[in-house]
DNA sequence: ATGTTTGTTCTATAAAGTATAACAAATTAG
DNA sequence: CTAATTTGTTATACTTTATAGAACAAACAT
């Protein structure tokens, strides 16, 4: 338990997997990427993260039926494992705890 | 002001530079990273994110006077900018707004 | 049946992160 | 004085992450 860190990316796309639930797929993330942490990647860049995060064991995914929306075909959903979970709330430790020693930092200043 | 962020290992010495003040040098980074973040990188890591970091206009370094310890030669002190500070501030205020979106992760929790 | 929409997969390149070795200056021991 | 030791930076090579774009696939509409 000391190894495998995220990535920058890695932990914004694992964080909005955690919050998108059922709906956590590919366009989904990049339009939460863009909407939520203002951070404008192509779709390229997302599905090559999420499967580096399924290979380290952070996510799993599975195939979802096709829904009725025009065109709407199968979408692959990720759900967040709970070693996902684990290195999330270990990287959040971290800065929290740097920030706090850092009062021009710390949560609620700027 | 929308590009620019800054990788995992790069937040991280930044924050250690802006927490180390007159003492944010290679090697004093390389081992509050380890005390205050367990985070064991080689030296020539640090080297190479510092630099990285002054080419983006995040630090500034000058080397300093030798100091009368053993071996003591002169340290390259790096200083965090404006800039710096901006980009550290841009990526906490990210984080903690998706935090606080998932009851599971907001600080405080876990 | 073919075009449009919604979505994933593939491939190539750049940027960030890691490890190791080479180099440099100051200190101390002989 | 000069060798060895300590404290420190630079240089080089390699791997992993991040980025972009195009190719591909299925469902729906006309």
């Amino acid at each position: 338990m000391e190894k495998e860190h995220l990535g920058e990316l890695e932990e914004l796309v694992l964080l909005l997997v955690v919050m998108l639930k059922e709906e956590a797929y590919g366009f989904a993330i990049r339009k939460a990427l863009k909407d939520q942490a203002n951070r404008t990647v192509t779709i390229g860049a997302v599905h090559g993260t999420v499967n580096r995060l399924e290979k380290k064991g952070f996510v799993e995914s599975d195939m979802s039926d096709a829904t009725e929306v025009r065109g709407g075909r199968r979408k692959r959903i990720f759900t967040v494992t709970a070693s996902g979970k684990k290195a999330l709330a270990r990287s959040r430790d971290v800065k929290v705890g740097l920030w706090m020693q850092i009062p021009e930092f710390s949560i609620g200043n700027n």
